[in-house]
DNA sequence: TTCCATCTGGACCATTTGGTCTAGTGCTGT
DNA sequence: ACAGCACTAGACCAAATGGTCCAGATGGAA
């Protein structure tokens, strides 16, 4: 698992993200995650001193920068917008298929969850709103119409593909995402 | 809150469904659960032998039936098909806005937290699924061109419509989700 | 009235939860 | 060599968790 080299901190930080994503911020006990990050008590509240809760923000925080460089993977090359929104759909597909087809969005699953805290609520909003600014760049730089409402669309199909494949367990819903945006916006 | 006179098996999963959908499977325990629904724990196991777990697959059929409800109605007297999606979308904007803006759909926050249980992935799968078919259902009957593929488009869209209007706490997103509905569907 | 099944009330249980605290470890610069 | 630091290790804790159990209340049928 190439984990154990990792400092103490980010081995924290990414199998939070992963158990989080896999069973919810209420899903996970400290001891299973510390098991699974081989790590003791000490060393979380030494790195987190408010726990469990800074953790999971950490941890989204984290995850969501995965999701910020899958989308910049996806524009890099791509001809034009609509390329780059079938590369990002069949990357998330390929995601959602090696992470056994029954995890949540990482963020909704850490944050959406847990304490009904205004902390969380916002950085719920942040990460998901730092997404969508970023497709919207893309949409501008390749003079897509009505670029805002074209990255919000992506979101939402995006999310929506998410949990209908998870569903089904079957990725290719995500896959087929790109056909269900034709010249839309307004 | 209208909920004394209801018989105890009813109170619970009512109140189990309306928590669920606040805070998650994992975020309630069964003692807040049994005081907000005033029943004692013998009730509830006397209903529900296999407790919690049972609870929630009944809460989540409830939900759900409350959804079927919805889309009947909003397509009972659509003059068309687009009629009766927008219809339902303001709908369920209005259900949001009165949620407290901060919840997630009732049968993804009780069924695909919890245990990673195959009896709860059949049973969200089918619940979805029974969604799908009533709208897929309206689709043919107004002749729309693609029912399947519309069906499942909408699915998507309300669901993921709702994650971003959750996380912009505004309902206007769910509102101006027909926008994004064209001629879709291949 | 008696009887029986349904349902309620809650004491009780082992286990786990998130969190605190302190004694130690090991690396750093001096 | 040693002082100071960042970090680790885990014992310990009160509270809460889901679940079991059974004594009683209740109400309809005989």
């Amino acid at each position: 698992m190439t984990k154990r080299p990792l400092p103490t901190r980010d081995r924290l930080i990414q199998t939070a993200a992963e158990l989080f994503q896999r069973s919810g911020y209420n899903g996970v006990g400290l001891s299973e995650l510390l098991a699974e990050a081989q790590a003791p008590k000490g060393s979380l509240y030494h790195h987190f001193p408010k726990g469990k809760s800074d953790l999971a923000l950490a941890a989204a925080s984290w995850a969501s920068d995965g999701m910020l460089e899958l989308i910049a993977a996806s524009f890099k090359d791509a001809r034009d917008f609509r390329d780059g929104v079938e590369t990002l759909c069949h990357k998330i597909a390929k995601l959602f298929d090696k992470s056994g087809r029954w995890e949540t969005c990482p963020i909704s699953a850490t944050l959406f969850e847990g304490p009904e805290n205004q902390l969380f609520r916002d950085h719920a909003y942040r990460l998901y709103e730092s997404w969508i600014v970023q497709v919207r760049r893309h949409a501008e730089r390749f003079g897509v119409d009505h670029p805002q409402e074209t990255a919000d669309t992506l979101f939402i199909m995006l999310q929506g593909g998410w949990q209908l494949a998870r569903a089904r367990r079957n990725s290719d819903v995500l896959r087929n995402l790109p056909r269900f945006l034709p010249a839309n916006a307004l």
